[in-house]
DNA sequence: TATTGAGTTGACTAACAACTCAACATAGTC
DNA sequence: GACTATGTTGAGTTGTTAGTCAACTCAATA
């Protein structure tokens, strides 16, 4: 199960949107160039804040980018150092390799916490 | 109820095992006048891989600094952005802006999730 | 008192991330 | 066939991170 890269999508979900490089470039605030190198795999992906901005400009929700550029946005990295229970958790949860069924449980629990 | 920081906690540490700064840098492979710098909270904590040699050097767990040094190895964040889900939950997390005990809490139930 | 051991400090740097800028290619259109 | 819209490429820029290097201080000891 290959997964696609995030250039690809990038180009794809543009150009489904009918979206030119500049145009998305200019709302999202980066140089067109950019986009295209990005769009061919040239670059590494984008900062979280930018691939936030990209998905808000394509009309498609954060996730999507985001969970291919491998990256978090500085505010989370805040919200999951900020405390040592925090980082607490994040050890075990590295050390138990959780399946995405597990994160979907986890997920709910979480929600069931309030 | 104050935090104690990475530099003194540090210090604190290296003494008490009774390993010199030129000593500790040179087992963990960084120069000692930045173990200094760091002591003295001149400064930020070293990187999180940096941060567990100096751990493994002195013999205590590597929880000890790192949840003082705000930050996640690589590994870490491979962990938590491997997956859709897991990035899921990242935002879920985020929206609730967790307390202490309620990461405990999260935590004690990740441990029944298997 | 010269030397040795330990720690501190300021200035500098290498590597990387996240881009920009200018030049060019290519296809359609007036 | 010039003009326009769109995309690609190479080289350079800016800021940050994680340190290094050389010079210094201070205390103990031979």
């Amino acid at each position: 199960m290959e997964e696609i890269s995030y250039g690809k999508l990038l180009k794809e979900l543009r150009r489904q949107k009918g979206v030119a490089q500049r145009d998305l470039a200019a709302s999202v605030g980066v140089d067109f160039s950019y986009i295209s190198k990005i769009e061919n795999d040239r670059l590494q992906p984008p900062s979280a804040d930018t691939t936030i901005k990209i998905c808000e400009a394509l009309g498609v929700p954060n996730e999507v980018l985001l969970s291919l550029s491998g990256k978090v946005s500085s505010e989370m990295k805040d919200t999951m150092t900020s405390s040592k229970s925090a980082i607490k958790f994040l050890h075990a949860v590295k050390d138990m390799q959780l399946t995405d069924a597990e994160w979907d449980k986890l997920t709910s629990k979480l929600k069931k916490l309030r």
